[in-house]
DNA sequence: CGCCGCATTGACGTTCGTCAAGTCTAGTGG
DNA sequence: CCACTAGACTTGACGAACGTCAATGCGGCG
């Protein structure tokens, strides 16, 4: 009943086609199997790293979910992200052998750690999984970009929408509602990701209910309305009444 | 007179330590020339690539300055960055094999091209290329994480105050002056990366010279009080009168 | 010389942050 | 079973920071 006795090899995992190139052969998939060492298990509020950590491994996560938070010296923080299964954190590390940002658990979480040696000596022979290395880079600096558009020219309506719009699509992509979620974070922790306060976050969502797009109980959200939510993301900046 | 017979190989160029590896020897050395396909030379105001293009290679920048731009769809554009001789671009088309934003040449330019295949090719036999183009990668990850931090919890004196303690480090890590510098992009286009309208920008720029911490004249910045702008950078929330 | 794009500056408005009070919910212990 | 508490959330009143609109200045180039 040990760790590994209870292992599930990736070729066997729901999440492969998340974490795993697609087109291996099955003396491929094996050796990928091997470059998962170990699971870890990380309760809810801890970290899997820390800004400062060596970097060793890439995670995928398995289950739970994730934020990565940046800290400046005076102490302000920035959530850099939310991540859920068959997600894979620990790309910040790799350029200086060190974390550059904290990863909590937002609730009990298991994830697979990948030592970042062994993937790159495998990536060196088995060539879909190199490109698939670098594909996952560089949805990250695509998706960071996509940030960076919200953060410098959204209002904060258009930033909730687009954040809501988002967590959807990809729950619904792990086979959740499109309609329904439970969020897993607090309205600080949106807001901080969001550059909001807290404040702004809650009066946002209740305008959103207000206007009949979505209903809030707590942390469970229902959206009524995905088109007005998307037409919100899109929006003019001129809209009359 | 053609552009193969005065190429300039890796080997001699003056910015290869930005841009390759460290530790190769010589003929690991000659082998990386070759991923330099072609030079090629970008006007001022022209896009080395375009939004949808199709992803064939990352660019080396050899000379001149560029800025990387993503639109939404409502026309509203988000400056994602400025590079610099020596920085690698293109790297947000490797996930879907098109390019996701502009690349534009803020000043005459010439790029060495180094198609993507070729790369991955030679990174499967040179360790140490291999280990590079993931730093790079994960290099402009953790660039993004800070620009997050600065479009979301940082005030405009600050966002314009780590925006020019970031440009004169660059710069000087090419040679030139810690005081001095050019801008290469107009006040609306410092704007756009900051999250500031182009007023803002022009009005904090004037209060830097009220307080003394800089000289301007138009895109001409003397930075007289480094020491103020880094304090800036890091300030806390609270500063009275 | 006159034009054009870029930059500066001022007056005013909007959005969001701040501060504070109060509510809801889950969890704890009597 | 219910009171009690702590943490998260909501809501309102007010103010600060930044955006908007408009007038003006400046410098380079044909």
């Amino acid at each position: 009943m040990n760790s590994t006795s209870i292992k599930v090899a990736c070729s066997n995992c729901n999440l492969r086609e998340l974490c795993m190139p697609l087109g291996l052969n099955e003396s491929e998939m094996e050796r990928v199997d091997e470059v998962v060492a170990t699971r870890r298990k990380v309760g809810r509020g801890d970290n899997l790293f820390r800004n400062g950590d060596k970097f060793n491994a890439l995670y995928a996560i398995r289950t739970g979910f994730f934020k990565t938070r940046i800290s400046s010296e005076d102490g302000r923080d920035q959530v850099t992200g939310f991540q859920m299964a068959g997600e894979i954190i620990g790309l910040d590390g790799i350029v200086s052998d060190h974390h550059t940002c904290d990863a909590v658990a937002l609730e009990d979480a298991e994830v697979c750690v990948m030592p970042f040696d062994r993937i790159e000596e495998l990536s060196r022979e088995i060539t879909s999984l190199q490109r698939h290395v670098h594909k996952i880079m560089s949805r990250e600096i695509v998706r960071e970009n996509g940030v960076m558009l919200l953060l410098g020219s959204m209002r904060a309506e258009e930033r909730l929408a687009a954040f809501l719009v988002n967590l959807v699509q990809r729950l619904h992509a792990r086979g959740f509602s499109q309609s329904e979620l439970v969020l897993r974070m607090t309205r600080e922790e949106i807001g901080s990701f969001l550059g909001l306060k807290l404040e702004t976050v809650s009066r946002t969502f209740s305008k959103f209910v207000e206007d009949g797009i979505v209903e809030v109980k707590q942390r469970h959200v229902r959206i009524l309305n995905p088109d007005a939510l998307k037409l919100i993301v899109n929006a003019q900046t001129c809209q009359p009444s």
